[in-house]
DNA sequence: CTGTTAGCGCATTCAT
DNA sequence: ATGAATGCGCTAACAG
């Protein structure tokens, strides 16, 4: 195409068009009736010199930078990058671009990554985590849309697109039960950020209630604690079998340290199925690449950022977005037996 | 349209700094000497009215966005996101941000990714991997700073980055016959996208030339055809069993094939590695995990990602950038035994 | 060193 | 329905 180094402006496109230059701007941004034939020769200039707004000029003259703010804690971790695979999708078509920041789970980090963002004039943002507190979360939300994914929050009930943990820990107990088992093991943790250890706490709690509902009562030398990290989970395992209390499956809090205790039964000969059943949580990708592949509890991570993008620009048309609240589903693999 | 934020103006400090407009924009980009007292006033104006300048204005006046243009094949996949988290660290600390779009491996949409990139007029661009033309790069190289990142562009050495993979397959091989194996499997691949299967035919060249230097003849018997996939791994082995011909070893081009190949080891009652040693490439997240672990030859992708901006900001500087060739890095781990 | 004067390219009043 | 005029907020010549 052509790459004349002379830059090409609304004018130029007037002038070829025979019309003014405002009249340029309304067929561009459809904001008035023209009349079709000055429309076509404006289209027609349009496109023969091959027109680039300035997207500087548009946002510095009609106040919208057409940006959405992505404020992710973690690049590279599965669920945050498939909430920004989801919100990709949900942008697509929609003239609106994200902008990607990472807060790292740092408060300090995060804080910076927002104050940037806003800088930047997004008209939207998104926030996926994370520990902004709630209070600088609500003087954002007054002046831009905001949907805050993966992380509850109370004080924004309008904001907030968040997964059913309790109902997660629930089903992935609830369907160990059903396989036959009845002394299961939990790992859980509670030594992390505050945003996990919510969720983390949710899934304790489903498994708890699921073993009530069956009408037995939970033992505590069946739960034993970790960090969500790998290593926590061969640990775990040395403390449960150290306990000698019997299991005949475990659930773990996340992936991870279902893959640590699958390392620590390995060691130990315990065969995953055959002696011991395993479930995680996260579907986390190396999941299916375990042996036995790992039964998981997955949460909804694209659909999460779908939504996030739909909410937004509900928000933005003035309508009142719907807030979808998140189930995960189970992923059934082969490291679950029926007993 | 909620901008009812500061609307504080370059003018409303100038104002209560006692100065002019222009002096304000002066300290503020450091760009000519200003009296220390003047200075000093301006900033404590900025800091007193929590001034944000007005990025649109800025660009608009100054014909730079103060962005970098990131176009990627993949969200999602490790390696593309090590380069983007790699863009993400060399980014930091140098008032540019990053612009992110996905290509999808879809020619189509990578072309539009371009148009739009450059439509938002960023200051440079990376590009990495992709199949746009080299034509079409050269002109866009002409324009705008740009780096190629993992991929080979013989027609713009001084804008490519990449990878080594000849030495990788060579090393990876090297590796096996050191310790002591002679027979070894090698599953390649050729009907994928184009700069892919380069890669992998450099690695198969490696493969070859190791073992030539080791006095052996390759065995066309011992390679197989794969297309990348997982499932390609599970029937390269089906397909080196039925030929008959015995190995002790595979290298496979990349972690997806090996870990298909592992599978169907595993199916066939063959251990590994007590029967056969099997190394991958890539050092995809799942390596770890696999049982045993895999031991792979990793591609440096954050190292890429800050090398990449780097340049990048060199170009942006008039400075001629520095572009390292990258190499793999064998990374061991319990799938190779010695023989 | 510093203030004054023009734009940057477009959207959006106003008039007509 | 359409053209002319007026900023949006800032940078960069151009004088002093």
């Amino acid at each position: 195409m052509p790459d004349n180094e002379h830059k090409i402006t609304i004018l130029d496109i007037a002038e070829k068009a025979n019309v003014s230059p405002s009249t340029v701007s309304r067929v561009l941004r459809n904001s008035a009736g023209v009349a079709a034939r000055k429309r076509a020769a404006v289209l027609h200039a349009v496109a023969e010199l091959d027109y680039r707004p300035n997207i500087f000029a548009q946002s510095l003259a009609s106040g919208q930078s057409m940006t959405i703010g992505v404020l992710t804690q973690n690049f590279g971790s599965p669920f945050y990058d498939g909430i920004l695979h989801g919100i990709l999708l949900g942008l697509e078509g929609s003239d609106y671009w994200p902008l990607f920041a990472d807060g790292r789970w740092q408060p300090a980090v995060e804080m910076r990554a927002l104050q940037l963002l806003l800088d930047r004039r997004v008209d939207g943002l998104i926030i996926i985590g994370g520990q902004i507190s709630e209070e600088t979360l609500q003087q954002v939300a007054r002046k831009t849309p905001l949907i805050v994914a993966a992380r509850k929050t109370p004080t924004l009930p309008e904001n907030c697109l968040y997964v059913k943990n309790y109902e997660g820990g629930y089903n992935a107990t609830r369907y160990l039960i059903e396989m036959g088992h009845r002394d299961i093991a939990h790992i859980t943790a509670s030594y992390v950020n505050p945003v996990a250890v919510d969720d983390v706490s949710q899934r304790r709690k489903g498994y708890e209630q699921a073993i009530l509902d069956a009408g037995w009562q939970p033992d505590p030398r069946l739960i034993v604690e970790g960090n969500l990290q790998q290593q926590s989970g061969v640990l775990a395992i040395e403390m449960l079998l150290a306990r000698g209390r019997s299991f005949s499956a475990i659930f773990a809090a996340n992936d991870q340290m279902a893959f640590g205790a699958r390392l620590a039964l390995y060691r130990r000969g315990i065969r995953v199925p055959e002696d011991v059943s395993l479930i995680g949580f996260d579907d986390e990708t190396f999941a299916p690449y375990m042996v036995p592949p790992l039964t998981t509890m997955r949460q909804p991570d694209v659909e999460i950022g779908q939504a996030a993008v739909a909410a937004i620009l509900d928000m933005l048309q003035g309508k009142k977005p719907d807030l979808p609240v998140f189930e995960t589903e189970l992923v059934v693999r082969e490291s679950v037996a029926r007993r």
